[in-house]
DNA sequence: ATCGTGTTTGTTATAATATAATGTCTTTGG
DNA sequence: CCAAAGACATTATATTATAACAAACACGAT
């Protein structure tokens, strides 16, 4: 079984964020490419926004910032690319927050597991398949059959669990 | 370690389902005396309509039924019914549909993990104590300190699996 | 180059989900 | 009964998301 994982850890306040950008985007580049699909500007500019914090962005958040950036945009602009990015798999869905977060691992498939701070909102992505699989066969067991997992874990990240 | 338990299993289309209603309406009856909390007629009815399919309800379709009872109801009405009976320990929220199940442990205080049929969205509850702890270790060695977990698998259940 | 086709984006409107704020009524303990 | 807290009603509004259709654009085939 593959190993454990941490696809995106916590971030300190102090590190070269410009650096996490411009990785996500290069690979995002590079992945699109490879399949295929058209990394258009919009969608750049939107990933861009997504991985502008460790924190999962609200859509409408994102909306104001494309506004802010001079550009015709509505609800529908942001949502098209997002759904873009999602499907790409370069971006992950935070369900109990209806936001958004980068993904850490494009190109190679995988079912993230979130761990989120009540806190300061910082989320790490992990892929653990020895819990993905425990899943997939605690449900089998009953008869069902997994497709996707919706895994977020909500808490104290270290630094905010030292200041609590 | 606690075994795992099916706290709500899939249910065949013929089953006697007055019996689940009236089972869990007792329960949180007596959950709630317990508690000193007061099971109020509008808490029993949207809980009775959470209960009333073993699928997840919608806030605003709760609200429609209640409106048809002939009662004065506003969406206030009825997510304060619902904050409390989550509150309560009676209902669960699936975040990845926005909407609300009967809880099939009340009182016993548990984790849930949910598994969602997409075809006829019928939904299981389990409680798989070695998950739940996995994934407070896996969080743990990252200095996080987990508290609350959504775990939400869809796929098929055993009938669908066998129409498709 | 130009056409035809499918994709992407713009635009307007609206649907679906959820909460704020305020006042009234009800329950409960003293 | 009374005071205090809790529950509910009511109105308004905030937040999240999609429908529907038109315009602009990308790209391969001729
Ligand atoms: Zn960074
Ligand atoms: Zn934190
Ligand atoms: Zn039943
Ligand atoms: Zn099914």
């Amino acid at each position: 079984m593959p190993k454990k994982r941490v696809l995106v850890p916590f971030k300190t306040g102090s590190h070269d964020h410009d650096r996490c950008i411009d990785l996500a985007l290069a690979e995002a580049e590079s992945a699109c490419r490879k399949q295929h699909l058209r990394f258009t500007e919009l969608r750049r500019r939107v990933l861009e926004l997504v991985w502008s914090r460790h924190i999962p962005m609200k859509a409408y958040d994102i909306l104001d910032e494309l506004c802010r950036d001079g550009r015709a945009a509505a609800p529908p602009t942001v949502y098209r690319a997002l759904d873009f990015l999602l499907t790409a798999g370069l971006v992950h869905r935070i369900e109990s927050l209806n936001a958004y977060v980068g993904c850490g691992g494009p190109g190679k498939p995988h079912i993230g597991q979130f761990l989120i701070c009540r806190q300061c909102n910082a989320v790490a992505e992990i892929d653990a398949p020895a819990i993905t699989q425990a899943l997939t066969q605690d449900a089998k067991r009953l008869g069902f059959r997994a497709d996707t997992q919706t895994i977020e874990i909500k808490g104290l990240c270290s630094e905010c669990n030292v200041s609590a």
